[in-house]
RNA sequence: GGGGCCGUAGCUCAGUGGUUAGAGCAGGGGACUCAUAAUCCCUGGGUCGUGGGUUCGAUCCCCACCGGCCCUACCA
């Protein structure tokens, strides 16, 4: 029995879900459906982040409690999810007890194994920001938002021994090649760890909504430290239901871009420094990018872009579910930055949904209504579209495989397509009852039945549909993806449903 | 200041040290009529950002520059 473990980072509840965390949670989740569809024993982790200052500002600022708060925000994260299909096996809290729980055993751990001591912190503060930076990441001194002049604090830390971890990082990095993907990202994050590492503060004594330190409980944890350790929370670590042995080895992180710093370095030297194996591989997103900006809460602040087309929610009421999984799926390849809008949603969906996919489907059912009357007749099993098939099978699996799933519905469209033209080129709507005619209907059954069962991960609800319409009974996810995704296998058992069009077309003016 | 990424057909992007640089979409032409004005076939001379260098030969290697962007230690 293969295991697979994914998670996606847990989400910072300061503000919204929108349409960057769907697509983090969206790719998360087809990955975690293929996996399940393989047959592989899946577990797929996200939630929320609710430890931090910026978390108690908003809960001030919105006059509740930063409890109140974060349940207010973590269960609109929830809604999203639903919203998108979203089938996570875990959604974990950083407020929950059990997190408490591992997060104080893991980090005990490293206290006891010596990683983590006191010291003094002093930095430049910029009292706007209420933050430190660092003298190179300052502007000459001065604040780089504000651009006032920073001031010296100093404040009690206790700090993890990062620089203790370069050579055993590097050595890791070059035993593991395929660590990091994609492969500049992995670059981008052994060249940090080249460049030199310093000791991190861990702990804050300025605020209180965190997770105490359990030796010192003047101090919390900060943010980072505590939300990493989730992925373990999980999986039990330190706790009865301690399962890291089975999961841990097969971890995947996906993550964005803009937070390898922590899952690719921090992270596997504070496993490292517990006495564990680091995460199993990284998988490196790009960003979603509105007319080229980055999708950002700060943008929408500041109206560059309109949050409220972006939110996950509207977009499935205004496009439906499956139509806007597959685009975030499709549209992008995982790992670099994407172009997000509208009209690339309405292009993907005209051409690849209605035309390509839901217009088979149509014509197909038409034909064995008209002339088989409605049953579905059997495939051949030597068919020209039997290459096709298995291409599109092979292509699609390895796709999935190493987390492509932009390549993987482009191998699964290629069937389509090969379907289309199969249709062109024997012209069932001309041939005579016989033979022939149900053979070449078989077929194109067949190569339905296929898609449906490739594109399910993608797009669950439509694959079902599709499923039902070509008189099958069950799902495309019964049995195991390498069984059941072979040519000559379709035999239905109910009448071929026609139905309302699949993906009705989108008009371009509305 | 330091580190890194990107710049390829109208658009979105693949791609490789070597004869004619590719796909999808859009556009053009044709076919067909089962189908959601859908489908199928044909159609892509674009200085592969600019200027140098290495090489028998570079879009792909090196350097500089221009333009866009990211990280620099709490926004997927």
């Amino acid at each position: 029995m293969n295991r697979f473990y994914v998670t996606t980072p847990i989400y910072y509840v300061n503000d919204a879900p929108h349409v960057g965390h769907a697509y983090c949670t969206v790719n998360a989740d087809a990955v975690a459906r293929w996996h399940r569809l393989r047959g592989d024993e899946t577990k797929f982790l996200t939630g929320t982040d609710e430890h931090g200052q910026k978390v108690a500002d908003a809960a001030a600022k919105n006059g509740v409690s930063p409890q109140e708060w974060t349940d207010r925000t973590s269960l609109r994260f929830r809604e999203a999810w639903d919203a998108l299909d979203v089938s996570y096996d875990d959604f974990i809290r950083t407020t929950e007890p059990r997190h408490f729980e591992t997060v104080q055993k893991f980090l005990t751990q490293v206290y006891e194994n010596g990683y983590i001591y006191k010291d003094t912190y002093s930095g430049l503060y910029c009292v706007s920001c209420e933050d430190y930076f660092t003298l190179e990441a300052s502007d000459e001194g001065k604040c780089p938002v504000h651009g006032r002049p920073l001031t010296q604090m100093e404040e009690d830390n206790w700090f993890f021994r990062l620089s203790a971890f370069e050579d055993r990082l590097l050595e890791f990095y070059a035993a593991n090649p395929d660590f990091v993907s994609p492969e500049t990202k992995y670059n981008e994050a052994h060249a940090f760890i080249k460049g030199g590492l310093k000791d991190i503060s861990i702990t804050r004594t300025s605020i209180d909504w965190g997770i105490p330190v359990p030796w010192d409980d003047k101090h919390v944890f900060y943010v980072w430290y505590d939300a990493l350790i989730n992925y373990l929370t999980a999986i039990g670590y330190g706790r009865d239901d301690d399962e890291v042995q089975e999961w841990w080895p097969v971890s995947n992180h996906l993550v964005g871009k803009e937070i390898i710093r922590f899952h690719c370095v921090w992270w596997p030297a504070m496993c490292m420094a517990a006495g564990l194996d680091p995460v199993h591989h990284v998988q490196v997103h790009g960003w979603l990018l509105v007319g080229g900006q980055k999708l950002s809460k700060t943008m929408a602040a500041e109206g560059g872009v309109r949050l409220t087309d972006i939110s996950p929610v509207l977009l499935t009421d205004e496009y439906g579910v499956d139509p806007i999984r597959y685009y975030l799926l499709r549209e992008t390849a995982l790992g670099n930055d994407g172009d997000f809008s509208l009209e690339g949603i309405t292009a993907r969906y005209n051409t690849d949904l209605a035309n390509n996919l839901g217009n088979l489907v149509a014509r197909v059912s038409t034909i064995v209504a008209g002339k088989c009357d409605g049953v579905g007749p059997l495939p051949q099993a030597e068919a020209p579209l039997r290459d096709a098939a298995q291409r599109a099978i092979a292509d699609t699996t390895e796709a999935w495989n190493r987390f492509a799933p932009h390549h993987a519905l482009e191998a699964t469209w290629g069937l389509i397509g090969a379907t289309n033209a199969y249709l062109e080129n024997t012209a069932p709507w001309k041939l005579p009852a016989g033979d022939e005619l149900r053979a070449v209907l078989g077929n194109a059954l067949e190569a339905i039945r296929i898609v449906t069962i490739l594109a399910t991960p993608a797009m669950p609800s439509i694959c079902q549909q599709i499923w039902e319409r070509i008189g099958l009974t069950g799902s495309p996810t019964d049995g195991l993806v390498g069984d059941t995704a072979q040519w000559g296998l379709y035999q239905p058992t109910n009448p071929i449903v026609k139905g309302e069009p699949l993906f009705p077309r989108i008009k371009a003016d509305s």
